[in-house]
DNA sequence: CTGTTAGCGCATTCAA
DNA sequence: TTGAATGCGCTAACAG
């Protein structure tokens, strides 16, 4: 077993004294080129890398930024941890990782445990961002710290996100404007997503610009299998004024109510049209594409620790920044069934009811998907 | 801004010494309990929490475990994580998490930075199990750590796994029970992925035991998009001799393949079979489901920190360990065409070509998968 | 049972 | 330009 290589090893084999080591390694104040070649000689045979506890002990803060998501299964937050882990390591900083599963009473431990770690920021996502006594922690320590996806309404929060009720909005228009009337909102738990409360606010405001009445919100957990979606959605789905459309407040419930609608020998989009949210790059791999609205995921952890570190310097500012979002119709987002039957070019061979099947014409509000043939 | 809380601010707001206060909160040794209740008071008006940065210098290790995996966007490796944190956790140790992106030289920086973190052990995912730099740097600091995914077959190193040689002549034996002769087997990149090379091994072991002549591997990038999938594919989709079989090395990249194949007018599974590996949530949401083999991914992540405290405590083993794998048939893996025209009771309305669809009825292997309508 | 003290690896201040 | 010395917060060895 190796003795240990510490700073003072580097300054015995150099032949000089750690503080010039240091100085030499931090560029702190410049040594003589001779010096500083014997330095770094011994800082390479020896594969010295100088301890970051050391160093923080010293700084009193960590080159670490605490991550807080609130799971790791669903990959919109994984998309968003690339951008924050590319953008801290470019700084030198390594992120400390951590999922709360949803359970507030968890990210206030976790937040503590990154506190006793000496970071030197904080990017985290939580079940609410205004009434948080977590974050109220994090203002009393004066540890700075940014929101991705949260979108606080009340409190002054540094935040990244897309401006999720018109996001929302936009999307029920494009279920509108696809001759859809009846359009179910299903969530996920508002208690645990104020993304959730702000999509379903949006769907609120543009069914009632349309002067049509909403359908009472459905509220999913979106980790539940699709058997529990199931028994959710069958009574919804039964009488013959049930809904044409259903708007899922994310992409991976969105997914799971799909298959529970087949399962219930429901066709999607043929009978029921569906949306999610969040733009997960799963949803463009099934077929039809699932119709979102995507959020620039990893640009907005990128764009998180940007900020974070304009408030460690001092100079960031606590507001809310909306990155923008783009929407993903066509795939699972058709034309509502009694209006496709006059304007589709297209014959359809099956009637309506069960096995009814139809290819993705909608037109597209943005990027216009790829014309793909159905299954 | 207020002056930080130390256990010396404790020691005077409890009126004792600062060894008292450690041997308090730390449990080393018994403090009267006059003193002990003080003391905790007093932590508990400061809100006090030990700093890791302090306790670590003088331990020389800090109480973090280093997570390295290849990427976050695959969901196979959020499981692991999953499982890995939470284990971590109850030990009263933070992941470290990082992703190499599949390049091996950010491996060693990867690495490397967390040893200068001092973390007390890693937990990690790599290109090459067997002849890695990486590794032996950890080896020569003796420096604990144990390989999920990976399964050494040279190198002597602790591994959690499933046994992918074995699942993978399994799953292709599912596919000759099916009555496929033509199987093709499409991998993601070998440089990058020692479970790659090993399921195709398996796949070639289960051809020849049934005496046919594997198909040449295609080796695909699970991370580019459908459309280049469906430009390698074209080629070898075209012959009337082509394969009514194909087995991808994982499930993200099988999904791409199906989308990849659904534009080229091909049914899944009415035209060609597919099935992926790994066992991720979303092949169950999409419809029929993804044929896979399934990993205990949380499990693994768990077992693999488990082992990882035993090694740090000198007890480990460096062996490989292998968790059971589960056949996931049914779905999008199918009877073969011709023989299913054959046995299938079900009468099918559309031919064979382009449109045909049929619901998923193969006998499942191991967990029968619920019978769902086809779309 | 409790207090005093040394020292972990490093950056930094003060002298030289 | 360089070195000696200090101390960050904590644990542990030792003394009482």
């Amino acid at each position: 077993m190796p003795r240990p290589v510490t700073i003072r090893t580097v300054a015995e084999r150099a032949g000089c004294s750690i503080a010039t080591v240091s100085r030499v390694l931090n560029g702190s104040a410049r040594a003589s080129a001779q010096v500083e070649a014997r330095v770094r000689a011994a800082v390479a045979e020896l594969g010295f890398r100088p301890s970051e506890i050391g160093r923080s002990l010293k700084t009193l803060r960590a080159r670490t930024i605490g991550v807080v998501i609130p799971s790791l299964t669903n990959p919109v937050f994984a998309g968003s941890v690339a951008g924050i882990e590319a953008e801290a390591r470019g700084r030198g900083h390594t992120p400390l990782l951590t999922a709360t599963d949803y359970e507030p009473e968890r990210e206030r431990e976790i937040v503590s445990a990154l506190v006793a770690q000496s970071v030197a920021g904080l990017v985290l996502t939580v079940a609410d961002p205004d009434a948080n006594a977590t974050l109220d922690l994090l203002d009393a320590e004066a540890i700075p710290y940014v929101l991705v996806y949260n979108e606080p309404t009340q409190a002054e929060r540094a935040a990244v996100t897309v401006d999720n009720g018109a996001a929302s909005r936009a999307l029920t228009e494009a279920f509108l404007a696809a001759g859809h009337r009846r359009v179910l909102f299903i969530a996920g738990r508002f208690s645990t997503s104020d993304r959730s409360r702000l999509r379903h606010q949006g769907y609120l405001a543009a069914m009632g610009v349309a002067g049509l009445s909403p359908e009472p919100v459905l509220e999913l957990d979106y980790l539940a299998d699709a058997a529990a979606h199931r028994a959710a959605l069958e009574g919804l789905l039964a009488g013959p004024a049930r809904p044409t459309g259903i708007i899922c407040s994310n992409d991976l419930l969105a997914l799971s109510v799909i298959a529970a609608l087949r399962e219930m020998g429901l066709c999607v989009p043929g009978d029921v049209s569906v949306a999610g949210f969040d733009g997960i790059a799963i949803g463009r791999l099934v077929s039809p594409a699932l119709a979102t609205v995507d959020q620039p995921t990893r640009r907005m952890g990128e764009r998180a620790v940007e900020r974070l570190f304009a408030l460690i310097e001092g100079q960031g500012s606590r507001t809310v920044e909306h990155l923008p979002f783009e929407l993903r119709t066509g795939g699972t987002l058709a034309p509502a069934p009694s209006l496709s039957e006059l304007s589709l070019s297209e014959p359809e061979a099956v009637p309506a009811p069960a096995r009814g099947k139809r290819p993705a014409q909608t037109a597209s509000v943005s990027r216009p998907s790829a014309s793909r043939k159905a299954l």
